[in-house]
DNA sequence: ATGAAAGCGCTAACAC
DNA sequence: GTGTTAGCGCTTTCAT
């Protein structure tokens, strides 16, 4: 072999090993508008359905599409219009509640022309600021807060920067930003009056623990609810608010351990589900019976309430409505709408055993 | 007031409603570059710590950007560089061993200078694919997909455009993409053996329904285990693979229909806690002995599973492990590791009082 | 060590 | 109706 054909050997070898492992180069708007003969401006036109293409034009066009099996860049449409991607935070993903609303979401988003990709918060704020500025970064069409743990002031600067609607958070005076709640405040007055229709006055909270509580909070609604709903009844001074530290794995500890204190109450009104059957459980361990010696009501209804050795009376939110509005007011603002809107559902409360009667 | 001040002063409302509205321009790598007196590419080099920037530079440079608040437009960069972005496909939410994962998931990568983005996929293969390429289009670094119920010839396609790993799909073939997997196969094996150790013959299983089901796909390879398992005990003859169709809300009820029929096992392996919490809860509405008339164990040992009430006997696969796993592959593979990588972590048996003795 | 110039894929403004 | 030109914010040669 000569030595010109060993260093073409290598070159050719060298090519491969470039060539190889990167796939047939991704079709652009380029390659479809040599494909099809025309400009790159004409099939940028038929991509986004502009006014002004002759039907030649997007027959010969879409044909290429089709045969290059081109899907714009997303990326780069990014730079100059839309992305037609919506974003979503949630505050953490274990609570079951937060699945309605995903559920509710995803059916409204999805029928559209929306992509949705979500960031999951952990609990934390930090992180959910910088998911937040991730998701403007990406220059999304449109963003989806639910239940995040951020202050209002900081909410409206993000709303300045996208349109953006909020779920849990109860700011009905923000005019830049929509929200979409279940009316927290009531959901916990229609609970604790149905302990009080059924006689008892011994009626506490179990709500959960925040390092930094904010009026805006779906819990700080509830408790404002539990303080009305006594205080209508004459029952102010009888009001105690419990509270278990906010981690995962001795919750259900610290939980049993409320059980065993002396002055147990004779009911008991939870944030949420989540506690309340850790409630019944501890109340089972520690031969409690339910709803004779505790009556217990929890927030969410929650699948697991409903089950057959648990028998949890709750209170129903309906998530998948409150996120499928939800989606349906970002897509408006995106359309253009200006004022704000803020939505309230009413809650209503499941009867079962643990209620008593 | 003249014309020519009256005018003006329309000029300066006008601005003021144009200018208004959109917040002060948010800072560009350019108005860094200016503030700083410096150029552009010297201040695209700092941001990425690249070599060959002096100190004093790197010290203007940084002052600027705090000064300005400037974050890079994540957009623009996907253009050129990286995102920092990594996408994360999840089959669905709401089974509870999924957020282990994603536990798992966000502890690795929070750590890291990566995002992580969520795409949901309902269960859905179409939605799963265009959220997939949903992701490549924006450019981001890596993908992480959970349980997709995508063939493996078409995950092979996408490995080819973006450094990928995939959890729960047993292809340990695959070249051009990492897996990581809890052994199914000997998950169900062990599951079925304690049933056999402890006198049992006439043992089913509860397994999954597919429309169109796959060899990769965790629930085969439990099925598989199981017939195993049966088969090293000469109970091959005794084999019974029952199925509930795979719809949420009428699911229960189909799950209570199987413990009514007449020939009913008398020990049940089930694919998913999800199933086997609905046959504890069945079985108790049947007044139906757990574990005396019926002995069950099920999968993911969710906190579920472990209540009071529930004592359910359960295979725990360690979800957080497996995210973190396949979190460090995935940056391992962006980091320019070309072989592929297949790990396979041990399960291993939560013994209750559901198996019986 | 630093900066000038080119270009990623797309859309918007304006000719023709 | 269609093409030409310019530019989004960033990174990457490649001079100096």
């Amino acid at each position: 072999m000569t030595a010109q054909a060993e260093s073409f050997m290598r070159d050719q070898i060298a090519m491969n090993i470039i060539a190889k492992p990167q796939s047939p180069a991704r079709a652009t708007i380029k390659t479809v508008a040599l494909h099809a003969g025309v400009s790159v401006p004409a099939v940028s036109k038929v991509l986004r359905n502009a006014y002004g293409v002759s039907d030649a034009l997007r027959q010969k066009v879409e044909a290429s599409i089709r045969e290059l099996d081109y899907r714009p860049n997303v990326a780069a449409r990014a730079m100059r219009g839309q992305t037609f991607t919506i974003g979503v935070l949630l505050v953490e993903i274990s609570n079951p509640f937060l699945q309605q609303i995903v559920n509710g979401l995803q059916e409204v988003l999805n029928a559209s022309n929306y992509k949705t990709l979500f960031g999951i918060g952990q609990s934390e704020s930090a992180l959910e600021a910088s998911l937040i500025e991730n998701m403007i970064s990406h220059q999304m069409d449109g963003l989806i807060l639910v239940a995040p743990q951020i202050h209002g002031e900081t909410l409206a600067g993000y709303a300045r920067q996208i349109p953006m609607v909020v779920i849990g958070h109860h700011e009905a005076t923000a005019t830049t930003f929509d929200t979409v709640n279940s009316n927290d405040r009531e959901g916990a007055e229609i609970a604790v009056r149905a302990l009080i229709e059924r006689g008892h006055t011994d009626i506490a909270m179990l709500n959960m623990t925040r390092e930094d509580p904010d009026e805006y909070n779906v819990d700080s609604q509830r408790l404002i609810g539990y303080h009305n709903a006594m205080n209508k009844a004459g029952l102010g001074h009888h009001a105690r608010v419990l509270h278990v530290p906010w981690n995962m794995s001795d919750r259900p500890v610290a939980i049993k351990a409320l059980l065993q204190r002396l002055d147990r109450p004779r009911a008991l009104f939870c944030w949420s589900d989540l506690d309340a059957v850790r409630i019944v459980e501890a109340a089972q361990e520690l031969s409690i019976d339910i709803p004779d010696e505790l009556a217990v009501v929890g927030y969410d209804n929650s699948s697991i309430a409903g089950m057959a050795f648990v028998n949890l009376a709750s209170i129903d939110q309906s998530g998948n409505r409150i996120g499928a509005l939800a989606a349906e007011t970002l897509l408006s603002r995106i359309g253009g709408r200006k004022s704000a809107s803020h939505e309230l559902m009413e809650p209503r409360l499941e009867v079962r055993s643990s209620l008593g009667s």
